[in-house]
DNA sequence: CCATTAAACTAACACTTGTTAGTTTGCTTG
DNA sequence: CAAGCAAACTAACAAGTGTTAGTTTAATGG
């Protein structure tokens, strides 16, 4: 395990705070208490607070783009895909339970890199919904409406954040399975 | 349709940026040059910025409490119940689209409200749980992790905000019904 | 036509915000 | 030991914050 550089630490306690209160409630004031020292300290390991959310989002979400295209060229069924991408977000999200929470809630401060942000997600959005339409040509996935099938799973992944941190010693391939298989084939009998 | 008052003008507009920005992100200068006035004027209406966060949460979250209490001492399955759920989500979300984007994320602010809302919020998903374990009892939903089932199911309803808006004309009675159909019966074949 | 009133206004307040400049502290290493 | 440097500090700034006080405006109804 290496060594966080007191960079690394200032960021991970900002997303901390900002999970807790959001991006703008957070005063550098906040932060620089929580690691104990006075604000101006900060600036020298960061240079602004946009700076600490754009650290905290971009790489998340270019995590999220690299994770998507592994799986989108992989010679298996759109089921399996879709299983590797439950899993993808089991993974990042357990690993960032903080940061999770500014991709999902506080992307619209990012100013520069707000456009950035927002092609990324909308191309992960759209490779989703190409699993889902080439499993329902192959007749792997129930003809219903695709958006619909989209937004339910993805909102459930995307919420993952929240619900992550409550357990203790999670097992991640076994919350993954489990959550493949609820998404998967529903909850009756 | 009943003429808003300026009180009711206010907190929706209040609503629709604090869904854009986040409740610390919006000053009453914005909530005000929306409106087309001064700040100093939102005072002949409201008592505070608190106040406008306190109306649009907790009154939402009433409604669900409503909501639930009659779907839960209703004759009938287990099953049909969380489709009065799902129900109960989209016409609630759909009336209020901007409202919910607080609900979900601003609740924290609420001070002297929040515990109240945490206590409606708590009383709410035990409700839910308790449906799914009484399905799962009864053997109509299928014996999986409780806790994941509720996670993945709700996240999508509670998130049901961000996709909405993006209808033109929607048909809450189909959307409830493509919703229930693929968190119940999942997306597979 | 005058009194009332809803709803706007201007001006100002005390405080908080992100950030900069310049300085001090105390380790590490040649 | 001296030099270098990472990382803290104090002090201050300009701008922005929610809110109050007191005043003006324009429409309404007896």
């Amino acid at each position: 395990m290496r060594q966080e550089t007191r960079r690394e630490e200032i960021i991970n306690t900002a997303a901390k705070l900002f999970k807790e209160k959001g991006y703008s409630a957070v005063t550098m004031r906040d932060l620089a208490a929580e690691m104990g020292i006075k604000a101006a300290s900060l600036y020298n390991h960061i240079s602004s607070k946009q700076e600490i959310l754009k650290e905290i989002i971009i790489s998340l979400a270019e995590n999220f783009t690299k994770g998507m295209q592994n799986i989108k060229q992989a010679n298996i069924s759109n089921i399996d895909k879709l299983e590797k991408v439950v899993q993808l977000h089991v993974d990042i999200t357990a690993n960032n339970t903080y940061g999770m929470a500014s991709l999902n809630n506080d992307w619209m401060h990012l100013e520069e890199k707000r456009d950035y942000y927002l092609a990324l997600r909308a191309a992960y959005e759209n490779d989703f919904r190409n699993v889902l339409i080439d499993g329902v040509n192959k007749g792997e996935i129930v003809n219903v409406n695709i958006e619909v099938m989209l937004f339910s799973v993805l909102s459930t992944l995307r919420s993952l954040y929240l619900w992550i941190p409550k357990k203790e010693d999670l097992d991640t391939q076994l919350l993954s399975s489990q959550l493949s298989k609820v998404l998967i084939n529903g909850i009756n009998i």
